[in-house]
DNA sequence: CTGTTAGCGCATTCAG
DNA sequence: CTGAATGCGCTAACAG
């Protein structure tokens, strides 16, 4: 297999050099011909060897303008994880949620240590680029399932959603409402089919009246409960697939004269920081959020030792028992 | 003396890119090579351009563990203006709140362009080091006074304070609580001073049972809350010098029977996101948090455009009333 | 003799 | 349309 590099100069027409740039990741080689050379060495058994020289010693993190404290807390996670490994993190809040390909490139040609993006999943060539390069990536909570060769984390989503949904059947609640989270969304659909999976499992209709898709939102959670309200079937209680939905139900419900949990029983989903401080207390489903965060910079950094890992890694989410949910009436 | 780049090309033997690599001080050019070009470009009147492109991109910010919402959606507002820059964020969140002379060395080695401290101030030493380097420093929101040549942002504390103050006094309350934040801070004193200033002003008298002086945070606010109501002397009115203890007020106020703002108002410091949430909505002064993080990259950029600058600038609070105020029972 | 690195010029892009 | 700036692949010199 000790193929020479002139053989495959000479199949790909380039020099000998610039197939050693190229096997060696260095940066003056254009995606096209870096793209035929690398064909060509992997058909001959040879693969790219990681920058070991030039490490800058940055991480880069993307987040999309529009989360709110969840992002916060998983950037935290992840910048103590880099802080322990003596990386700094590039933190870009990116205002064009769909220029995920062009924050990799530049972090690329600034010569980053490894790419971590929340949500969002480059596309295929901008992938085939980074993988060409050596640069490492990892997705948090990937919008789409991510595809063949991506590294992804999450929490439990489908689970900790069942385990919401059982709470609340548990303490005898029939009339169960929810406010998914946006539907486009892998984590939102995942939530919503343990939802789904859990009524069906206790013989429990879903009322498509009482289920709203707006998303994870304040406001989303304020208005859908208000439309519920006004509606003629009201719940006994909502399982919010957000806790920021979840104040928002709560706001609503109070607005409209009717007392959580006593009149309606609410759930959550995140344990956000302040959500222990809400009134009432909220009862929700803890991700680890910095644990998250944690855990993608050490998978990042694993990948660019060149060690294995599992190509998705799900966290476990628990359930947080406070006082907004309770026995029906 | 438009001297041509072909001409000169032509008379040391190189080709036209050579020629504007040297004038531009490129890397890719040999010590002999610059050397010929450089001379048959001063002949021609022309001058070498110094380095524009020293630049890497990069602004450092420091937050400590500590900080909450608070920090992030100082860093928030910094990331977006960074953006309109074409500059990136790196960001530290530092364990160690002492380490801040640590982190701007390794900062500067990396080749910052420029760094944004919250709260804490580098040591002369430091300082002296950044302005022997070129790199400029912001100090947000600064633990002490910004020593001669630093420049710092914050908002106006004292104003702030002295207007929630003034806004329970005209609503007629006159035993008024505060719980100030950790004192051995400018904008803790400064807060505190302009609640006294109110008090004074009013003809009103200061407590000292009812001046809590343990710090920002939620249970802050909660222990120092119970404490007074455990006390015999029992407010009407409360301000809280950070939404954070505000909520925590309330909880401690609420779990001793009584309600806001009926039995006791409440008004806070900050404005963050989820204080219109709070139950009831939170009465508070508001801080243009985002805008701080905005004006401070934007007053990097221009020291390091050798542009002058006001060594302190101060924004504006404003009073936003909600419902966790009303007149005394 | 194989693989790596420096540095130059071609071709292309960009600015006026 | 012209002069300048840049990306990138080559040759050449070098190292093991």
């Amino acid at each position: 297999m000790a193929a020479q590099l002139a053989e495959i100069a000479a199949e790909v027409g380039v020099s000998v050099p610039t197939v050693s740039k190229v096997l060696n990741a260095r940066p003056d080689v254009s995606a096209a011909t870096r793209k035929r050379v690398t064909a060509a060495l992997l058909k001959h058994g040879l693969t790219i060897r990681p920058r070991a020289r030039s490490s800058t010693g940055l991480l880069d993190v993307r987040i999309v303008n529009l989360d709110g404290a969840w992002a916060e807390t998983v950037v935290r996670g992840a910048a103590a994880s880099a802080q322990r490994h003596g990386k700094d993190l590039v933190l870009t809040v990116d205002p064009d949620p769909d220029d995920c390909d062009g924050w990799a490139r530049r972090a690329m040609a600034r010569g980053t240590d490894g790419l971590v993006s929340f949500v969002a999943v480059p596309s295929e060539d901008a992938r085939n680029d980074l993988a060409d390069s050596g640069v490492p990536l990892v997705v948090v909570d990937p919008l789409h399932r991510a595809p063949d060769g991506t590294t992804s984390i999450s929490a439990t989503n489908f689970q900790g959603a069942f385990d919401a949904t059982s709470h609340l059947l548990s303490l005898g609640h029939r009339r169960v409402a929810a406010i998914t989270g946006p539907l486009h969304q892998d984590n939102a659909i995942a939530r919503f089919a343990g939802f789904q999976a859990a009524m069906l499992q206790a013989g429990q209709q879903v009322d498509p009246a009482l289920v709203d898709r707006s998303g994870y939102g304040i406001t989303n959670g304020y208005d859908a409960t208000r439309a519920m309200l006004d509606g003629g079937t009201r719940p006994t209680a909502i399982f919010a697939a957000s806790d920021d939905s979840a104040l928002g139900a709560i706001r609503a419900i109070r607005e409209h004269g009717l007392h959580v949990p006593e009149d309606i029983s609410v759930i959550g989903f995140d344990d956000l920081p302040h959500s222990q401080w809400t009134d009432p207390p909220l009862t929700t489903i803890r991700q680890p959020l910095a644990q998250m965060g944690d855990v993608a910079v050490e998978l990042l950094l694993r990948l660019r030792a060149g060690l294995a890992v599992a190509p998705h890694t799900e966290l476990s989410t628990s359930l947080v028992v406070r006082s907004s949910t309770a026995p029906p009436a």
